[in-house]
DNA sequence: CCATATAAGATACGTTTAGTATCTTATATT
DNA sequence: AATATAAGATACTAAACGTATCTTATATGG
């Protein structure tokens, strides 16, 4: 299981060194064997380190595997898409995110979701969605200033539907979101909600 | 940490009389300490029998625990609410979901999320919302009948998008799903999309 | 450039739980 | 009444957690 003896390393690694090489292994762990079976000893023998060096600085695993997602797999970060028409935005947009939230992965999102207990886990959602919001808003505004959508229609639980089906979607079905399903939450729902006529 | 000695009982149970006693000890071990804290020593001792019983029913936690759910929180049963209008069958259902998700818990449901790996989790997850589904799609018959929406209008997607949103919120957000929520689905995004005309 | 403080890294430990295996014994079956 | 089955007790190995202790490399600063 990863037993990699980690051959000792020449030189002794200290504080921002030292701290994205444990970063880099809790990915790499992440990669290789899933969330659910990361341990945190793995984690620092895969970094040529021992546990008590990962311990100092974070405390949990949820804790590491956040930090090294910070680091590695921004969500939601980029430009909002400009291609001259909402439906092209959305579809830019979404097929971002889910790259994104593919590349993390069902297991993981899941897993984090469970353990990160207390406020910090309810403060980043939240964070997530008003960056999620925020990006909608930007397009719809273009959107509404080619006269495609109103804005005044525009709640922030409509702004970040789009984002939260997609995320739905892998969390419930543990499947990559398929291209059709991204078209299906933009022209069978999205779309037809913010451009109806009244 | 729920260490009753258990007290040791008169008579062996066996078979489904067995059974239900592990299924309504895990039940009781949920509610008292949560999922990602429950045991299946606890479990065994709850019900004042040992380890090897449970498990030679149930092969792991989300299993065992699953089970129990089956049991004891039947997340979509029940006829389809039948209050005269759509809006208010809608209220209802909600309702009554939302009611039912708060009582199995954001822990539970997104640590099953994560352990329950394998063809079934997917399969399960179909399942729920296939009934969702249905029972939305009864909803709407109605409506179609009372001239409220055009059925031609609701894809499987659209029928399963307000209990989508309801597990959404309680997932990410962590809490139970809190009242102003279930208006604003319904009539943010719900009835706006399925009542447009054209 | 040496003395000192700091933190890396190794190691060991006590604990918890998983999951399996073994054994005795109550009880259902014939 | 004899026998088969499964309950329930117990013991075991194997992770992995999280903490504590100890040595030693290296950064710092006088």
């Amino acid at each position: 299981m990863s037993r990699k003896p980690a051959l000792p390393r020449a030189t002794r690694r200290r504080g921002e060194e030292l701290e994205v090489a444990v970063l880099q292994a809790a990915w790499d762990e992440l990669a290789a064997v899933g969330y659910t079976r990361l341990t945190i000893e793995a984690v620092a023998t895969r970094a040529a380190t021992s546990k008590a060096v990962v311990y100092r600085r974070w405390r949990s695993r949820p804790i590491l595997v956040l930090a090294a997602l910070r680091a590695y797999a921004p969500m939601l970060s980029g430009e909002a898409p400009n291609t001259g028409d909402l439906r092209g935005d959305l579809l830019a947009l979404l097929r971002r995110v889910a790259k994104r939230l593919n590349e993390i992965g069902a297991e993981t999102l899941n897993g984090l979701l469970a353990e990160y207990v207390g406020d910090t886990a309810r403060e980043i959602a939240l964070d997530v969605r008003a960056i999620g919001v925020e990006t909608m808003m930007t397009i719809l505004t273009r959107a509404a200033a080619r006269g495609e959508v109103r804005l005044e229609h525009i709640t922030p639980r409509i702004a970040s539907l789009p984002i939260d089906l997609l995320r739905n979607e892998l969390l419930t079905t543990r499947t990559p979101a398929s291209a059709t399903a991204i078209v299906e939450i933009v022209d069978e729902i999205f779309l037809p909600l913010v451009q109806r006529n009244g």
